[in-house]
DNA sequence: CCACAGGACGGCT
DNA sequence: AGCCGTCCTGTG
């Protein structure tokens, strides 16, 4: 059954929904702006819109969401021309491991996140555990981007580059960031003087625009291959973090390797399609292992 | 109190 | 090229 998008009264009902399971999306690490309100049930905002999603089975609904801002946003965030059916059979093909790893999961999509939110977050999950880089981002958006209402109550947008690169360092540690406070002042200035589109990183090539994040300061190759892939400009980006490279050497590789060595690995192996796949596995390992 | 988890960087070999 | 100490905050 094909994707239904119907506005009922002040919400938006999708129907027919298929890979797509929101607390999977959600928890797989790649954003983090979103709360769970209860079971399959998350608030967040992305740019300037708040959304509450409560998933039934195929179906869900965006609370006080019209038609249009479902089309003109959450569409293409939530990457819903994307066929992830398609995707996991062929990442699956003659391979076991990858079958688990999404069956597991089924339902996670790769979201594709503003730019220079997506390069900021992950500077900050550098040696960090998923909930403090919440609070932290959390903190930042309440001190520097600017308010909303949405259903009583007040949302904090993601700073402009501008409201980062004008902030002074010890305003920016209290967000708490710690030792990459100097990385988040430095990258907005660079990034506030000289802005970057997904569309430039996407006209140079994968390898060129991993090269042209690197050059910011905080961000190495595994930031610059999350900011890739969740921002949506690369499906190619294989993060390597501890976990991917723990289930890497245990289900495939049966060796210690290092992280450089593992990217290269699963560029082989999975392609255009690595992507998909480290957050198959991402998430599997997460989960169990 | 201590041990540990989580990546980038810079200095070293 | 690879190894290792340091950076900060929060949790067990």
């Amino acid at each position: 059954m094909a994707l239904q998008i119907i506005q009922q009264g002040h919400n938006t009902v999708l129907k027919g929904l298929e890979n797509f399971d929101i607390k999977s999306i959600l928890e797989c690490g790649q954003c983090f702006r979103w709360d769970k309100n209860g079971e399959n049930d998350y608030t967040g905002i992305v740019k300037d819109k708040v959304a509450r999603i409560v998933q039934n089975g195929s179906s869900a609904v965006f609370h006080d969401c019209i038609q249009q801002d479902f089309v003109d946003l959450w569409y293409k965030y939530f990457d819903m021309e994307t066929d992830y059916k398609g995707i996991i059979d062929s990442i699956s093909i003659n391979d076991p491991i990858m079958k688990t790893a999404s069956d597991f999961a089924p339902g996670i999509r790769i979201l594709r996140q503003p730019l220079f939110e997506t390069l900021i977050t992950f500077i900050i999950s550098a040696n960090n555990s998923i909930p403090n880089i919440k609070r932290v981002v959390a903190r930042l958006s309440k001190m520097y981007g600017s308010s909303l209402l949405y259903e009583g109550k007040e949302f904090y947008k993601f700073p402009e580059p501008a409201a980062l690169a004008n902030a002074t360092l010890e305003e920016i540690s209290m967000s708490k960031a710690g030792f990459r406070s100097k990385y988040i002042k430095k990258t907005a200035i660079e990034f506030n003087s000289n802005p970057l589109k997904v569309d430039d990183l996407k006209s140079i090539g994968y390898a060129e625009a991993k090269n042209t994040l690197m050059k910011y300061n905080g961000v190495g190759a595994k930031v610059a291959d999350c900011t890739l892939l969740f921002c949506g400009a690369y499906t190619n980006a294989f993060p390597v973090d501890t976990w991917v490279k723990k289930i890497m050497e245990e289900l495939y590789l049966k060796k210690d390797m290092s992280l450089r060595k593992i990217g290269e690995y699963a560029d082989n192996k999975f392609g255009e399609l690595g992507g998909y796949a480290q957050q198959y596995l991402f998430y599997y390992a997460r989960s169990n292992m």
